[in-house]
DNA sequence: ACCTGAACACCGTTCAAGT
DNA sequence: ACCTGAACACCGTTCAAGT
């Protein structure tokens, strides 16, 4: 075969999306030229062609997965359209947990280019509606935004263990509690005191409540 | 020379420590395990005898880095010893930029082990001391901690942006508050309008403030 | 017990050549 | 313009052999 036919013709859609699925299936290291030519059925030349390196590619696999996350209905208030958009990414990190890690790296790596101006716009828009000082504005979305990415994270992560391993939700809480229980009281003294805590929380739930609180933080501050 | 005299001696410690200096200098990219074994004039095979692999490795410098910026002092209220040791973190990440990217790693393999209970714990600890209900502490320390590698790592990027480019800070923020402002905005009406927000604001200051309003939304909701 | 260094499997990337 | 596929430089890791 030569050419290839109009229909499976390479694209940089095509190409992106398959790096996706990859991706879910195995996470970063499912991820490789190999494994992308393998189900392309091409050559590393022909990707080249079409995405300019690795580093790109992974950039436009996030852009693709978290911009369905950033359009939310406008139809309630500042505070709960906020909510919705946490949950949104939330989700988003819960089905592809390799977004975790990569969104830290891309915000690192070149904060203002790619995807990190439409998390903060999209964020930023309902603070700014919030009714608070200008001067909040900023601060205030970056402190969503950072909580955001790192509790949905961090959930991301405690379900992959769960997922892996045979073990069930409450087995693996309860697991994690004990061995809390049973850390150094002299250098652990803080999650000790919490273990038990950990027993019964509803991870979405205190994901929320998280929001509510800087929320709180937010409208208090504006106020003084 | 066949074995090492005891002076020269390799040891994890050794290993760890030319680790960071090379990840100082270069980046996750300047840590490899030629770069190591050439700084530490052995081969590969000596290294693995005391470090079972890279992460590991990455694992233990991220954690001897962490360390020293976790001992704070126990003088003053809850809310001044949170802010000492954000600044301490802030710093830290400032210094070694690799460890926003490397922390945001380790949360999101393995939540809790290596250095990520120690973190909470320095956090809990003070936010336990705050007087706000038990029920928060937990949502409380998390949302503290997200913001602080997150912010801290988004400067750092910036920092490492100024750095790397010839171009001085004022310039810089000139630049972005510039491109800002022309963005489409029908896409981005956030960014534009904070875009003057941006070209005079001091990072420290900025990332203080921040720790301020979730310090506010935690007593002001452990309140209600 | 601790270290050497050649070798292995794999990775991202390039490029002359084809259509 | 778009694709092929061999080749290159480099990476983390292993392991038989030494002391």
């Amino acid at each position: 075969m030569a050419q290839r036919t109009r229909a499976d013709a390479l694209s940089r859609e095509r190409i992106v999306e398959a790096a996706v699925e990859l991706l879910d299936a195995d996470g970063e290291r499912g991820l490789t030229f190999r494994t992308l030519t393998e189900r392309l059925a091409t050559g590393p030349g022909a990707i080249y062609w079409h995405v300019p390196n690795k580093g790109e590619l992974l950039a436009a696999a996030t852009a693709s997965v978290i911009g369905d996350a950033l359009t939310v209905a406008t139809t309630g208030s500042p505070w709960e359209e906020i909510r919705a958009l946490g949950i949104g990414l939330f989700e988003a990190i819960d089905r592809h947990p390799w977004l975790s890690a990569q969104l830290a790296v891309q915000l690192s790596r070149s904060p203002w280019s790619s995807v990190t101006p439409r998390i903060f716009d999209s964020i930023g828009r309902r603070v700014s509606a919030l009714g608070v000082p200008e001067a909040t504005w900023f601060t205030a979305t970056s402190a969503l935004a950072h909580y955001i990415f790192g509790a949905a994270g961090q959930n991301a992560a405690n379900a992959r263990v769960l997922r892996s391993g045979g073990t069930d939700r409450a087995e693996y809480l309860r697991a994690a509690a004990s061995a809390w229980e049973e850390l150094d009281p002299a250098e652990f003294p803080f999650l000790k005191s919490i273990a038990d805590q950990v027993r019964e929380h509803d991870d979405r739930e205190q994901f929320l409540t998280g929001i509510d609180l800087i929320l709180t933080g937010i409208t208090a501050q504006g106020r003084t």
